[in-house]
RNA sequence: CGGGAUGUGGCGCAGCUUGGUAGCGCACUUCGCUUGGGACGAAGGGGUCGCACGUUCAAAUCGUGUCAUCCCGACCA
């Protein structure tokens, strides 16, 4: 490709409305321009990457087995109204009606679709196991669309959905995907960590996500993991074994006390003179719109998606301080915000009060806790006497850095992650609901057992700038850059350059290597910054060297440059390149 | 949806307080000059100042409304 020709235009500036080093770059670089919130056109040479990525998916998915085939991006109600998720999947859910009135939705993601697809197609146990994929736009009307390609509504992905007809067929199905990920990931030149997570919306037991790691804001998802033995989890599903602490209040009896504007735990600890780790904090959630407390050990704090999933929500918010008081009144008290306690809570509009306590709170004796009374706290106050131990008992702690590890017990450490692929057992969650059965060895109908395995395109070539970049743009891993190399003549009006230029990038072009010729008439420095900018692994540059037969052939990722003959110049391209595809 | 901010050529911004019919840098076109890290000079093209209504002789500027975008919280590939 001539750079003339090139359709792309590198700004001088950042785009102002971009935070995160990816979305800068890949505007800045011409990869990238967003039509409007979320939704990006992909310039030619982003299209190049992401068609790379995709081919990489794709080679990975066929030599693991799966077939590929295309689904559609718009999908009727009425499957959805099957598994039961039109009304649950929320605004995220881009709905739409045809000029008939029926109501249709934008593809978020195709487990309705595929299971429709293999009822018909797999009728017998001989069909199984058999896993199909697709690489796709998808479309999710995110709340909050942010970080450029990290985060839009509109993204390709590539979704895999397995069948089988047992759990053991699913669990090697799983670990072939897990080992196919791997590959795929690595051979985008990005290092994932696979770590246990919460399966959310999609539904399902076992999961596992794929977290780029990255010491940046990018990274949306905070994970734990232990340097001495393989555990590793996201922050909404990670458990963690406590050090010892005071447990004991040390308060010779129970008795209320007053504690006035002392609502805080933090305050209540100074106040009473006493660890906040005796404190029974109690907090009120609404999930679904029915009302939950969540008791917990002062010290720590809830994980809103453990406790969503211990009441079987699949919304979860913090209760308003109107709600709160409604809900106190309701029950015959008058309490704020921080004297709150499990004690006399029943019903608040048409639901009961649900009341799950933490595990740590389980072990508390003569400790602090607030009985919905402003400004007044219970002191030396034990289960079962003072107050009674709610009957559901669950982990919903969000663990903090330094907590141990559960499987060895050594200190936790804490990181962020770019999750750029995720594999889920779904079990039977769709078939059973949709009815997608197959007929076993014994003749009976049974739903398959299924699993589901995404992977971010978009995200991923998002994530490799994230994780390939320094001052001057992008570095992109050679893999999935949009060209290999970049021959610059320095002076295009200087005859013997321009040759040696043409003639490298003819060679080059016959060898298959993907090349680019900045021809432009612009000083040296004008295509030095775009060739650093736009981020080729290799430039070739042919300036006043070439007088004594030397070109200079640069490494992006390094920034190493040695003077050599053209000959020898391509020919060490050519074995950089081929070393790694 | 709550809290905060911003909308002025493709990009980045000034002008608004104190109304008088739009400007700067980059990019783009032409010419000259220059050619190893975003040169310089000259001449050009391109904007209903987000949109609507209102105030006024007169609105980018003041008022009301509306839409869009971005940032902080709940979603997820």
């Amino acid at each position: 490709m001539r750079m003339s020709k090139l359709f792309v235009q590198t700004l001088r500036e950042y785009p102002s409305d971009a935070e995160v080093i990816s979305h800068k770059l890949l505007v800045k670089a011409g990869y990238i321009r967003k039509l409007t919130s979320g939704v990006y056109n992909f310039l030619p040479l982003m299209w190049r990457v992401l068609k790379k990525v995709e081919n990489i998916v794709r080679e990975e998915m066929d030599a693991a087995g799966a077939q590929e085939l295309l689904m559609p991006f718009v999908q009727p109600k009425e499957l959805w109204v099957e598994s039961g998720r039109w009304d649950v999947y929320g605004k995220e859910l881009m709905r739409l009606k045809d000029r008939h009135n029926r109501e249709m939705c934008l593809g978020p993601t195709h487990e309705e679709i595929i299971t429709s697809i293999a009822r018909d197609g797999l009728k017998s146990y001989k069909q199984l196991p058999v896993n199909l994929y697709q690489i796709q736009s998808k479309f999710r009307d995110e709340v909050r669309p942010r970080f450029g390609l990290l985060r839009g509504r509109e993204f390709i992905m590539k979704d895999a959905y397995s069948f089988a007809t047992s759990q053991e067929e699913l669990d090697k199905e799983y670990q072939n995907m897990w080992q196919a990920y791997t590959k795929i990931f690595k051979r985008c030149g990005l290092e994932t960590k696979a770590v246990q997570s919460d399966s959310g919306a999609i539904g399902g037991s076992v999961s596992h996500e794929f977290m780029v790691i990255t010491d940046t804001d990018a990274g949306e998802n905070d994970v734990f993991y232990c340097e001495h033995c393989d555990y590793s989890a996201n922050s909404n599903h990670a458990i963690s074994n406590l050090p010892q602490v005071t447990i004991d209040g040390g308060f010779s009896k129970a008795e209320i006390v007053d504690t006035p504007n002392v609502g805080s735990i933090e305050d209540l600890s100074k106040f009473l003179n006493c660890p906040q780790t005796v404190i029974c904090k109690a907090l009120v959630y609404i999930v679904d719109k029915a009302p939950v407390i969540a008791l917990i050990r002062g010290d720590k704090t809830v994980e809103e998606t453990k406790l969503m999933n211990a009441v079987g929500g699949l919304e979860i918010r913090i209760a308003t301080p109107a709600e709160i008081e409604e809900l106190m009144k309701e029950n015959g008290f008058n309490a704020i915000a921080g004297f709150i306690g499990p004690k006399g809570l029943k019903k608040y509009g048409e639901y009961e009060i649900k009341i799950i306590a933490d595990k740590t709170v389980t072990e508390l004796k003569n400790f602090v806790i607030g009985i919905n009374q402003t400004d007044k706290h219970l002191v030396g106050a034990n289960w079962g006497i003072d107050v009674e131990l709610p009957k559901q008992i669950e982990d919903i702690r969000l663990v903090e850095r330094g907590e141990l590890c559960p499987q060895c017990g050594k200190p936790l450490q804490v990181t962020r992650g770019i999750e750029v692929g995720n594999i889920f057992q779904l079990g039977t969650k769709y078939s059973k609901p949709m009815n997608a059965v197959y007929l076993d060895v014994d003749g009976k109908a049974k739903p398959y057992i299924m699993g589901c395995y995404g992977i971010g395109v978009t995200r991923t070539a998002a994530a490799a700038v994230e994780a390939h970049y320094d001052e001057f743009g992008i570095k992109w891993p050679i893999q999935i850059a949009p060209y290999h190399v970049v021959i610059v003549p320095v002076n295009i009006k200087d005859e013997l350059q321009m040759s040696v230029a043409e003639k490298m990038y003819e060679d080059l072009k016959s060898k298959g290597i993907e090349v680019v010729l900045d021809d432009r008439d612009e000083r040296a420095g004008v295509k030095f910054k775009d060739a650093d900018l736009i981020g080729f692994p290799f430039r070739v540059t042919v300036g006043k060297t070439i007088q004594e037969g030397l070109v200079e052939y640069k490494i992006r990722e390094t920034g190493e440059q040695i003077q050599l003959k053209p000959e020898d110049a391509l020919e060490e391209i050519s074995k950089a390149i081929k070393a790694v595809i």
